[in-house]
DNA sequence: CCGATATTTCAGAAAGTTCTGAAACTCCGG
DNA sequence: CCGGAGTTTCAGAACTTTCTGAAATATCGG
């Protein structure tokens, strides 16, 4: 890792945080990298500077891109791909939040409202979907907050 | 796995759940089944419904204490522990924001202002330390928001 | 203090994930 | 259509996490 020592904190931080959300180390450590970055940075820059595969990176960058957490531009007269991230914090946390929401509450709401169709057979069953009606009922108001703010 | 149609739909869900969030497949589990039961469960119970080890249990519980999202209750004349999970939605919503704040939010605060009191040597990272000075006062903006809601 | 019951710890097996180098593929200019 | 620059895919190696059974520990009633 070819870094200056304060870039290095941050990265490593976040490629151990990356961790604890559902990204990997090595997605984590890119991401920390383009952030602080001043400039878009190919694959190639990504390799040198963190010290990992050519391959690993093109993975990681293809898991940014289906988050939506990195922007692919080109420069005139070079054909390799460049990456950064979006300038404005804010812009990042609504794509973190609406990304969370569709891998994790909309799939949960899903299966909530599939076995809330279903009959219960006996009391336990019937204790069980009042449990998860409340909530599906929780999920419902927290997603229709979200939508509100997120027109603002 | 020994449960209900209904239960085991969303037992089988949390579990897969866990994984997104930092906690394993059996974790979810068990607190899926705890959340759904009309009574508190003690750890036999729980092998015999999910049909894991003993020590997995064992380590499950463990965790979801460290987490705060589990009661320990005792029956009079039975020495064996019960677990539950609050009855409270709010209560168990409050209680994650909190724990994920803990583990996540914190540390990082702490990496950020500490390499904000270094002083930058080079372009780059006085370029770098301007963006984790944006994400720190950002951190600290969330951190005061919520703050003053838990207050309410 | 003993025996019975309950729980925890732990080393290693099993399962899962991440990472790499090599090969395959894509795309472009000439 | 060829050569080369750039990128992606993929099988297996390296590493990490999870899970188990066995042993150790704790706790209580008598």
């Amino acid at each position: 890792m070819n870094l200056p020592p304060l870039v290095q904190t941050f990265v490593l931080h976040f490629g151990e945080m990356g961790s604890r959300w559902g990204i990997n180390r090595t997605v984590g450590q890119i991401y920390a990298l383009l952030y602080l970055s001043p400039e878009p940075l190919n694959a190639d820059d990504i390799v040198e500077r963190l010290g990992v595969s050519r391959s690993n990176v093109s993975m990681g960058l293809k898991e940014l891109q289906a988050w939506n957490l990195v922007r692919l531009q080109h420069r005139p007269g070079d054909r390799r791909d460049y990456f950064s991230t979006p300038d404005d914090l804010w812009q990042i946390v609504r794509t973190l939040v609406e990304e969370r929401k569709k891998r994790e509450i909309d799939p949960t709401l899903t299966m909530l409202r599939e076995v809330l169709m279903q009959s219960p057979a006996g009391a336990d069953e019937i204790h069980a979907q009042a449990r998860m009606r409340e909530m599906h009922d929780l999920f419902e108001l927290l997603t229709g907050w979200y939508a509100d703010m997120r027109r603002l």
